[in-house]
DNA sequence: CGACACTCCTGATGGC
DNA sequence: TGCCATCAGGAGTGTC
């Protein structure tokens, strides 16, 4: 499931063969992409259009084309950009003619991924809508974590999966991170000190830059452009990892089903709360 | 506003 | 071997 390190190593991997291309054609084969926007809307906007540079922001993958607007996708759980896949992807959902003759496709077995074409003038407001400080924003550190957790007090892992105070944290990223804060998936975001609010915000970060460095992680899905997969998932330290020994003290790591989610701990390492308030 | 249930979707998995 | 029910989960929507 792409998470930030895995769009992050997407958009690496795709920006020196797209940026300062021009998109001959694109072809959406298929409208949930882009709905409400029809096909024809986005083919339109997008057609002709030279790739000025490519951004990422929280799990949004963005081509900033000329003429102010951008295209906005997002892979959710199983999509992927496939760069001259051969053969065409059995899911391809929208395939993209590059001017230098190469063919970008997004695949997407679940169709849950997402394209959206946004002007310039509402792109700011677009993501504020939903989504908060990237993590590796300077701005993001102990104190701003410690102030958005005050008086949140749905699980910390839900807290974390949040994208509107967050961006860019998923399931597997969320483990990692409380994990080398040493914080339980069930403690009460209100109840952290601002020395775990700290011990988290550093475990965010590191558990991100790992995935990046690691060119993200595979589970089921991700791929990169090249259809290669990321080496992350070997280095995780709880995610999918239940009843292997917890790299820091042996214990077993234990599985739980939080907010609907799969979740990993340590139940040596990440004390349980005490009781959980109604 | 916060919390949470529900929805989308389909390949993989497990039981019989 | 085959069929069917269940599961996974990011984000948007709706409800209380």
């Amino acid at each position: 499931m792409p998470e930030l390190p895995e769009v992050e190593t997407v958009r690496r991997r795709l920006a020196d063969r797209v940026e300062s291309r021009r998109i001959d054609a694109v072809a959406v084969h298929d409208s949930r992409w882009c709905a409400p926007a029809s096909t024809a809307s986005i083919e339109r906007a997008v057609a002709g259009r030279l790739v000025e540079s490519t951004s990422r922001r929280g799990k949004y993958l963005i081509w900033n084309l000329d003429g102010g607007i951008h295209l906005v996708m997002h892979l959710r759980m199983t999509g992927t950009l496939l760069y001259d896949p051969e053969p065409a992807p059995i899911h391809g959902r929208v395939e993209f003619c590059l001017s230098d003759g190469h063919v970008l496709w997004f695949s997407d077995p679940r169709r849950f991924g997402t394209g959206a074409v946004i002007e310039s003038s509402r792109l700011d407001a677009y993501f504020a809508e939903r989504l908060g400080l990237e993590p590796f924003d300077p701005a993001f550190d102990q104190e701003h974590l410690f102030q958005l957790t005050r008086r949140r007090n749905a699980p910390l892992k839900s807290f974390l999966l949040d994208q509107r105070r967050i961006a860019g944290i998923g399931n597997i990223y969320a483990d990692e991170a409380m994990f080398r804060a040493g914080v339980h998936p069930l403690k009460r975001p209100s109840t952290l000190t601002r020395a775990q609010a700290g011990l988290l915000r550093d475990g965010i970060v590191a558990a991100l830059a790992a995935g990046i460095d690691a060119g993200g992680a595979t589970i089921d899905d991700f791929r990169d452009p090249d259809g290669a997969w990321g080496a992350y998932q070997s280095e995780f330290l709880v995610h999918r990892r239940e009843g292997l020994p917890c790299p820091d003290c042996g214990t077993a790591i234990k599985r739980e089903v939080v907010g609907g989610r799969s979740t990993y701990h340590c139940p040596q390492c990440q004390p349980r709360p005490r009781v959980r308030r109604s």
